[in-house]
DNA sequence: TGCGGATATGCAGGCGGGTCGATGCTGTTG
DNA sequence: CAACAGCATCGACCCGCCTGCATATCCGCA
């Protein structure tokens, strides 16, 4: 699915956050749905976490099998997930392919998440 | 899932970021990832929407299944979810049910997934 | 050109989750 | 007290996802 790697960029835009004040409709649900549930997994949170902590803000697939306690195939699936999302990008330099952290993507969907009372407190419009 | 009730408070305390310093351990994934679980679907997307537009930020189930579109029983399972979640807060008004937000769950969230750079360089200006 | 290492993909098993219909429970109303 | 409305729970079905094993693909190197 590559809708979910636009997604965020479709989203980014106004303020479809689902806590502001217009009900946010079946389509926006969705492309948001689809960019958490790439979130909302122990295994990829962990991946997103050692990435960034990683030497150069990014790793290969060899430094991530091990601390996971995961195979191969399945980090590279994991880590197909968060690119298809538009979480990871990916640069293959050799027989190695690199995978960093896209900061705008994790700051939209912090951004959508924090909606209203941080700027005034009424959502009284409308 | 209780665990899942006190997840968010548990580490709310320091900054468990995945995206901060150093990487999260296994427990402290599995229990942001279950939060994110229960935020990863468009129906609790919308839900969460609906009651947050609604008039006094508080709606009853029998407010929420047209708009979803979606039976009673699974309109009350999803918020069951949201509300173990610690997203929601539920309070028995007569014959209803009244479902209200809480704020300081989702900004938590919010918080987690909003790394280091948003405090320095914001590039927003509102 | 041929070999070996690093990744990606296909396939299959198993589990968890979303949905609905039926039912039980509780509080309201006549 | 009886009837009804709003919600929660139960059981069941079905689909999607996480995982590992086996295999294919790509690249550098001798």
């Amino acid at each position: 699915m590559d809708f979910v790697g636009t997604a965020l960029a479709e989203m980014t835009m106004p303020q479809i956050s689902p806590l502001a004040g217009e009900p946010i409709d079946r389509a926006d649900a969705e492309r948001l749905a689809g960019v958490l549930k790439a979130l909302a997994d122990p295994a990829r949170l962990r991946l997103l976490s050692l990435i960034q902590s990683a030497p150069e803000g990014e790793a290969c697939v060899c430094d991530l099998t091990a601390p996971l306690g995961l195979s191969q195939p399945t980090v590279s699936h994991h880590l197909r997930i968060l690119t298809e999302a538009g979480l990871l990008e990916r640069e293959k330099r050799g027989v190695w392919a690199f995978y960093r952290i896209v900061p705008a993507a994790i700051g939209t969907i912090a951004d959508l998440l924090t909606p209203p009372r941080k700027r005034a407190s009424k959502k009284s419009a409308r």
